[in-house]
DNA sequence: CGAAGCGTTGAGTATAATCAATTCTGGTGG
DNA sequence: CCACCAGAATTGATTATACTCAACGCTTCG
């Protein structure tokens, strides 16, 4: 029942069902581990043993500083999340990896990629659809940050990342723990801290998003589902291709 | 000399060097031209029918619309670039494709993909690269968007699409030809059409981007790169992976 | 000629950023 | 135990940025 503590093996099971073979494998490609203290950037020793990784345990995320020393927050990571895939590929990835809280990470090479490609090709088009999921988060986060009002954009997000963490087992579906600071959370949403604290404040007082101590709640998910136009078709939960 | 009339094919040699074995796979694979006028919407029949593009001549954009009728353009696409790669795998494509004016593309199903994969890897390589860097554009953008002012954000935009069609062949690096309307520059930039229209203005005023007539130019390009703090490292030029 | 699409401009408003402080918390050391 | 500190959250006042509403000029096209 190695299922219930790998939050990788139940983000893909949504996709496919997972036979004895790939949970077999989807262990061995996690078994260098590594744990790491919050606040750290990931895998930027040197740039020749660049790889990508697997983060098993606890929060980061993906960002990209500017001259002016603002940031754009990525996307945030929670267990079972790729991170640096497109770097393997692409000499010059633009963008790093920083710790939220402390993690684990199992770090994973282009060997051990290719090996399971030819092994285990269920799991190799799982970790495909894996990836186009995670791009399809990218793309409707620059919606979101291009078209959709502070107020709007805030909750939608909030209730996104409520999906993505009860898909890996993670929370109430109404509920759950967020280690983030504002000041993160504004980074991903492209406000000032200042202004995300008055948003979170309203969206409080709305009764649509509880964001306070760690935690966030939704009172009514239905209403403000309603309210950010929220659908979870990209997140694709459903089986089958 | 095929290769100066085939985008796509310069695009991917900016990437490795192809040989006789790959360009004819890359000429078969683009054997199922089609003509679409502009304005309209590419590969929109059966969703079942889904598939890829590429795009031969013309240009064409991804685009995301809301409930309230607005839309955010995800990415400006050009000859070379492909339609729809990430839509074969996640069932629920969340955003549709319009052609900007008349253009041709290929259409690429998966047979002719997974066939291309097995006879010219060197060729499927350079694909996943391009996949990559066009995953690295919309971060980008949405970095931009999220983060960059609409001066800063609208100069960098239109510096970045230069270096992308002088890839691929077009325009002579510090002016382009650029058929698109205010209207879809502005929604791909996140902001008013009548805001942007200002902006462009302040642009022409300061002598940093001439946006006039459908062209596009940059009477001093080195100072407008210095202003948007615009690197082509994401876009990857240099041969070598 | 009128209609439609695009670009342009002005005036007023809304939204979000900036500057400046204050509170609250958890940790640290005396 | 308390004084102190740093980081995070919060509030107010002011300014800057971008949006809305309303028009008008220009071109193209039927």
């Amino acid at each position: 029942m190695e299922h219930f503590d790998d939050a990788l093996a139940r983000k893909l099971e949504a996709f496919e069902r997972l036979g004895d073979l790939e949970m077999e494998k989807l262990r061995e490609l996690q078994s260098k581990r590594v744990q790491i203290a919050g606040g750290n950037e990931i895998g930027y020793q040197a740039a020749s043993a660049r790889g990508a990784y697997i983060l098993r345990r606890g929060w980061a995320c993906s960002y990209k500083r500017l001259r002016d020393g603002s940031r754009q927050i990525i996307d945030i990571h929670i267990p079972g999340d790729f991170l640096g895939v497109r770097s393997l590929l692409l000499r010059s990835s633009n963008y790093s990896f920083i710790t939220l809280t402390d993690v684990e990470v199992a770090k994973v090479t282009v060997e051990a990629l290719r090996e399971m490609f030819q092994t285990a090709p269920k799991l190799a088009v799982a970790f495909l659809w894996a990836a186009s999921r995670d791009e399809a988060l990218v793309v409707e986060h620059l919606v979101s940050v291009g078209r959709r009002g502070a107020l709007e954009r805030t909750a939608h997000f909030l209730l996104e990342l409520g999906a993505r963490l009860h898909l890996i087992g993670c929370g109430t579906g109404d509920s759950y723990e967020c280690p983030i600071s504002q000041a993160v959370l504004s980074d991903t949403l492209g406000m000032t801290t200042i202004h995300l604290n008055r948003v979170l404040r309203q969206l409080r007082e709305i009764g649509l998003v509880v964001f306070r101590e760690g935690m966030v709640k939704f009172p009514d998910i239905q209403r403000a589902a309603e309210f950010t136009g929220f659908e979870l078709g990209y997140l694709d939960h459903s089986r089958r291709s």
